[in-house]
RNA sequence: GCCCCUGUGGCGGAAUUGGUAGACGCGCUGGAUUCAAAAUCCAGUUCUCGCAAGGGAGUGGGAGUUCGAUUCUCCCCGGGGGCACCA
């Protein structure tokens, strides 16, 4: 017996696709589109799993839209800018661009071998000029429409390599490569008013419905929404007060401090005076950025001895702090503590001996007794000890509170978010040039369009400290173009998310001379289905999001959400390895074949074998692809990613299971290649006579199954899809003897295995289209429509129904389909086992669901 | 700290609206084939009592709703993720 050789058909195959050109495809009215778009990858160098994963997802996809009679729209590109293109340049003395054009060349290589339907015509690098020249467009008709500007902003300052760090960057509060203490500076930057379409973007995360809830959710909270009041207080002695933004003014009775953010004006100016708070504020900076940081930090507070007034009651004065929890970003940078029912505000009432006034007090409580220990009460009660909000709940003591507020002309209501403007400025090499000249005379000017697009220099140094456009001798040297006059070029490049908020609309015409082709994008867009990891399911999303209504703001397109269904994968995980002195092993490094322990391959010393956990390259439990695909094949490889976890869900890489992927391969092409002989000429029409007893069985499990994993491709239920084609090629195998007794059943086999072979063709794609050529078709499989279920065959006439006594299982009866209810609790009566169980006492009720259960109660 | 997800055999996972828990695969055990091995094929495989027929328990733990709960509600425990310059 022949054996299957993966490697000529895959290659075959490959190139079979190529040249026909199968999967270009053209803007055509006259037939349904789909687009299914993977996030595209950053070239780092080589793919990992994390893209065999993504791409066979997305794969899959697409050529089951496409069978489904969808112009599919399935493309591919590079996210060729970022930050690892410069480190990779200064360690290995190359330059960024040409070990990011080698790494794309390497990757195109490798996804090729993988089978996958795209169409290559429109493959874009976003490092290339043809590309960013559009988004430098884009970003002057932004800054027309009033939705770009510049302000000051913190950033983490590296001062040895004169830098600003990513977060990521600084590790303990020092600079990951120079390890000096990393110092918080302002810088002039520009940001995208993306908080101008904050309601819309909260608004629409409703219609979004085949997001997966959870990064609707994780948006929401990021977007963070929350109503409630501005709120003025007088400041004792000085002219000026103190706005603070609250969500629970209703407390404003209770309140006993206020306190600012360290980078408050306010306590900048009283800094100037005070070495002690300068001091404190500079404690404060040195503090991390991030929410966890700060929420976890011990609450500080510093006592700048001002005093705040409150405005319902004369005469009561509120000391005024400055505190690390107070963020500058959110609200107004300041905040009233009412410690009674704020946690955070009693714990720092606590440590600074501060008032505890309870406010609210549980319904069920006597108000002149309760009191507030170590928990802050923020359940809903009746207002106490609050003047005119006595009384009153909470829902009401909020309008109320506002009223009074404005009756007094001390506050309004008002919304705020979390949400903050998005900063696009990066002191780096590789990333699009910000369009726009700085001039003594003229200010800030925006290159004009003719001058577009501004390509970075070649010529430049990166091994040394600084922004390398702002070092390089010449480059940023421009005259103005309105005065004429030596001026400057901004030497910021933008945030690489930018290059990511608008690819997808730029694969509707990749080639346009102009940014987007109005008739194509208005054709393809939105993205059907998006695929990609969760770790985007807030910044990429949400600025794509942002990106597509600026772009619909300025006339680019008609959409204002890019991307209609999304689909997030699980990570790629595998056990780790460690030697006995705790250094990580390569799985390559490892040798199982002992009956004990596995050894270390090379010194037979023995290996602790550690829990599964996400492929990284520094715990060195990878898996190469190309390894793979070389040793297996693709199709092996793409089966297993489908196979036994959900798509959402983390997946375990193990070498049992691409072991197992591979024998199906096998067997598949074994248990067709073995039965050419017996098989009718493909389209053979059904013979007259009936079918045997195993033929009917067989015909009704292969439309079953054509109508299982349809439903199951259509819900992403891809595991669910594999065992199913798996249990039809077990049944097929099964009832192959009983076969063959009446004409109709060699018809019958001809068209389980075309069934098995084109449901499985969207997984196992080479596999399958060579199969379906050994079957004698001489169109393509890709070329071929998806199985129909033929819906007679889907009713069953009998039902296996259950029978319980008191809920637990007593045996199971045949009866017809929609059996009346009399039938039904005869036969459950009847059986033996049930009676046993009665133990001869009458049954109480009996609870007939049909063709499903029969439960008697006894 | 806040928010979210998750928990089912030895393992990955199924169970569409509350209705036969464990589909499919991996692993393991026994057998066939082979000089031998690989590959392949057949049978078995939740735990437990029993020779068997059959009984009992069982979806992280505890309570509740229901004729019936992996599924719904409440409390608790374990594991994982996110929280603004990695992409």
């Amino acid at each position: 017996m022949s054996r299957y050789n993966f490697k000529q058909t895959e290659e075959k195959w490959q190139k079979a696709w190529e040249d026909r050109q199968s999967f270009a495809v053209h803007v055509d009215p006259e037939k349904p589109k789909y687009y299914v778009l993977e996030m595209f990858p950053y070239p780092s160098g080589r793919i990992h799993m994390g893209h065999v994963r993504n791409y066979t997802l997305g794969d899959l996809v697409a050529r089951y839209k496409r069978a489904r009679g969808f112009n599919v729209l399935h493309p591919m590109g590079w996210d060729a800018f970022g930050l690892p293109a410069e480190n990779a340049a200064i360690e290995n003395k190359t330059h960024p661009a040409l070990w990011t054009r080698q790494n794309i060349e390497t990757m195109r290589q490798q996804l090729k071998t993988m089978g996958l339907s795209y169409d290559w015509n429109r493959e874009l690098a976003t490092c290339e000029p043809d590309y960013y020249r559009h988004e430098q467009k884009m970003f002057l008709d932004f800054l027309e429409e009033g939705l770009v500007y510049r302000k000051e902003s913190w950033v983490n300052w590296d001062p040895v390599e004169n830098t600003v760090l990513a977060n990521e960057q600084v590790i303990d509060g020092k600079g990951w490569r120079s390890g000096a203490p990393v110092e918080k500076r302002q810088l002039s930057q520009w940001f995208l008013k993306i908080t101008a379409f904050a309601d819309d973007l909260l608004e629409e995360l409703k219609s979004l419905e085949r997001w997966p809830d959870r990064v609707r959710l994780m948006q929401e909270n990021w977007i963070g929404r929350s109503e409630g009041a501005y709120m003025n207080f007088a400041l004792k002695e000085r002219d000026d007060s103190l706005q603070v933004f609250t969500t629970r003014h209703d407390t404003i009775f209770g309140a006993s401090f206020c306190a600012i953010a360290a980078s408050h004006p306010l306590a900048q100016e009283l800094a100037g005076k005070d070495p002690d708070l300068a001091d404190f504020i500079a404690e404060c900076n040195r503090m991390g950025t991030s929410e966890a940081d700060i929420e976890t930090a011990e609450k500080k507070g510093f006592d700048t001895g001002l005093k705040a007034l409150h405005m319902f009651q004369e005469g009561r004065e509120l000391p005024v702090y400055v505190a690390n929890f107070v963020l500058m970003e959110y609200g107004t940078g300041a905040i009233f503590g009412c410690p009674a029912h704020d946690q955070r505000d009693l714990d720092f009432a606590r440590k600074y001996g501060l008032d505890v006034i309870p406010v609210v007090a549980p319904k069920d409580v006597d108000p002149k007794t309760f009191e507030v220990g170590d928990e802050a009460f923020i359940d809903e009660g009746l207002h106490i000890n609050s003047d005119f909000l006595d009384g009153l709940n909470v829902e009401d003591g909020k309008a109320a509170a506002s009223d009074g507020l404005e009756a007094i002309s001390a506050g309004e209501r008002a919304i705020t978010y979390r949400l903050r403007d998005w900063g696009v400025s990066r002191q780096r090499y590789w990333g699009c040039p910000i369009p726009v000249i700085h001039c003594g005379d003229c200010g800030v000017v925006p290159v004009p369009e003719t001058d577009l697009p501004v390509t970075l220099p070649d010529d430049v140094t990166l091994d040394e400290p600084g922004n390398p456009l702002d070092r390089h001798p010449t480059w940023k040297r421009v005259n103005c173009p309105r005065c004429d006059k030596p001026a400057e070029r901004e030497t910021d490049t933008f945030d690489t998310f930018f290059e990511s908020s608008w690819y997808f609309a730029r694969f509707c015409s990749p080639q346009a001379e102009t940014a987007l082709d109005r008739q194509a994008v208005d054709y393809w867009m939105p993205v059907d289905q998006y695929i990609g990891g969760i770790e985007h399911a807030v910044l990429h999303l949400l600025y794509s999001r942002f990106f597509t209504r600026a772009l619909k703001q300025c006339g680019y397109l008609g959409v204002k959400e890019p991307f209609a269904g999304l689909m997030t994968q699980g990570m790629i995980c595998h056990e780790t390895y460690r030697d006995e002195n705790g250094a990580w092993l390569y799985p390559d490094d490892i040798d199982f074949s002992g009956a004990g322990h596995p050894v270390h391959a090379e010194t037979g010393k023995p290996v602790t074998v550690g829990r599964s956990e996400k492929m990284s390259k520094s715990r060195r439990n990878v898996v190469d692809p190309e390894a793979i695909i070389d040793q297996y094949g693709a199709d092996t490889a793409r089966l297993f990613m489908l196979s036994d976890s959900p798509p959402d869900r983390d997946l375990d890489w193990t070498d049992a299971g691409i072991d197992g992927a591979w024998r199906y391969v096998s067997r598949l092409w074994r248990m067709i290649d073995a039965r050419l002989g017996r098989l009718p000429p493909p389209g053979t029409p059904r013979p007259d006579g009936g079918l045997s007893e195993a033929g009917d069985q067989l015909h009704r499990a292969l439309h079953r199954t054509i109508a299982n994993v349809s439903g199951d491709l259509d819900r992403f239920h891809f595991n669910k899809a594999v065992a199913r084609i798996r249990e039809l090629t077990n049944l097929i195998d099964e009832l192959d003897g009983a076969l063959g007794g009446v004409e109709s059943d060699g018809w019958v086999l001809r068209e389980s295995l075309e069934v098995v072979v084109r449901l499985a063709g969207p997984m196992m794609p080479h596999l399958a289209e060579e199969l379906w050529q050994a079957l004698g078709h001489q169109v393509l499989l890709v070329d071929t429509a998806w199985p129909e279920a033929e819906a007679a065959l889907l009713v069953e006439e009998t039902m296996t129904v259950a029978v319980q006594v008191n809920g637990k299982l007593r045996g199971t009866v045949e009866l017809p389909k929609d059996a009346a209810e009399n039938e039904a609790r005869e036969a459950a009566l009847a059986l033996p086992r049930v009676s046993q169980a009665l133990d001869g006492k009458e049954p109480r009720k009996v609870i007939v669901v049909p063709n499903r259960i029969i439960n008697v109660v006894v």
